[in-house]
DNA sequence: TTTACAAATTGTCACAATGACCATTATGAT
DNA sequence: ATCATAATGGTCATTGTGACAATTTGTAAA
């Protein structure tokens, strides 16, 4: 966020530029998105975004990369840069311009840490959030229009779901970004004849009734159909 | 671009942040790019995209505009913002993050009328750039293959070409920026089940052939294309 | 041990979309 | 009239899609 503390860190932060990150995941079919309360400065008891200042010498994808881990704690997260926000007013105290990052991560692998300006980091249902400070909320309900478009045309789930996975868990990522219910049988098909995943023969556990077939990514087939693209209509 | 100048404009603008136009247009089917040639500051004499400052009163979607607006003379054009080029050492005398914007166009209908920092502004073509200051060569090196993703899922040509046209045309387009053959025939049936066009019931004018059906867009579809998306492969 | 259940998996079928072509038509120029 | 050049129309085999029905497999209750 962009949270301006008192603290005079002057000449090696640019006091104009922040960066926020939205960490999305999945609970229960649910898309869930990580929220912080924060501990100082304009923001100091509210919600947002995991966000902070850009430093001087730091290229922003570092930036984001810092103020993910000085918030959370978790230090390897694959962002990714949304886009800027840059409404005169969206920051009330003086004029901020922020770059918005996102990932999308299993909320179970990693073990948050709060840190730094936050108090609190906590997962939150993205259809239930409470207030966010800023312009947050509009980064994320704009970070979830994007999702729903690029879900479309690039593989995703790598990041989303264990390393093994069953159909299902796929197909529910599929519904949880997209909002939507989709047929089961044709999705196998879809998916299964785009040469994406490698059947790990191996069975589901602990489930009380038949087994599904666990698959993993292939990383080759899914690194080319992020870079050129594929047609996901369902 | 970047242009820091001497004249000290400083409590009005944000120095450490500024904004980068890349404008395409197609002529004769090939795609090109408005450069600048800038007189004053870092750049004088260089070759850049259409960039500037932003002010600390306006929004960088304003700050995109008025730059275009002071470079080129041109007022309404419609940009779209691309995203955040922030590394450290990308603008050699200080630390500046640029957000670069783009226009596709029509080259024709725009008289360019240079001022502000720059002495000229010229067309060029998008394969033969001269050396640009700065990043600004990968910016644009990253907007073309961006763009080759985006005409797979949104409609483009609006901006691109007059308001009536031929299927040529709008396949020149498809063919400038995916930089490919299509298949006449095929593009032909692939467009026109789309419900896109609207024939215009007129004929092309003054060629020595066989003339071509004018059509336009529809722009309701075209604007809920826009937004929902689709597949176009080919 | 049978039965009921839940979910995975396989299969079918009509239909739409695609890619690679070939064929026909229109129009100015020679 | 004939030619050159594109526009436009059509064929056809193949593949992809959506809507389902049918079958299989494993757990748990009767």
């Amino acid at each position: 966020m962009d949270n301006k503390s008192n603290e005079s860190s002057k000449p090696h932060v640019i006091d104009s530029l922040s960066v926020d990150n939205v960490v999305l995941g999945i609970e229960n079919g649910r898309l869930m998105v990580l929220a912080a309360k924060y501990n100082t400065g304009l923001a100091q008891g509210q919600w947002g975004l995991l966000g902070g200042w850009v430093s001087y010498d730091e290229s922003i994808d570092d930036a984001a990369k810092r103020i993910l881990k000085m918030i959370t704690g978790v230090d390897d997260m694959y962002l990714e840069q949304f886009r800027a926000f840059g409404e005169v007013k969206r920051y009330p105290a003086e004029r901020v311009v922020t770059i918005a990052y996102y990932a999308l991560v299993r909320p179970d692998l990693y073990k948050m840490m709060p840190g730094g300006t936050a108090s609190h980091v906590e997962w939150r249902d993205v259809h239930k959030l409470p207030n966010l400070i800023y312009d947050h909320g509009d980064i994320v309900k704009a970070l979830l229009s994007h999702l729903k478009n690029k879900v479309r045309h690039e593989p995703i789930g790598f990041n989303l779901l264990p390393e093994k996975f069953t159909l299902l868990q796929l197909q529910e990522v599929y519904e949880a970004i997209l909002d939507v219910k989709l047929d089961k049988p044709n999705f196998r098909r879809k998916i299964l004849k785009m040469n994406l995943l490698i059947d790990c023969e191996e069975k589901q556990q602990g489930v009380m009734h038949r087994a599904a077939s666990l698959y993993r990514f292939d990383m080759v087939v899914y690194q080319k159909l992020c870079e050129h693209g594929f047609n996901f209509e369902f």
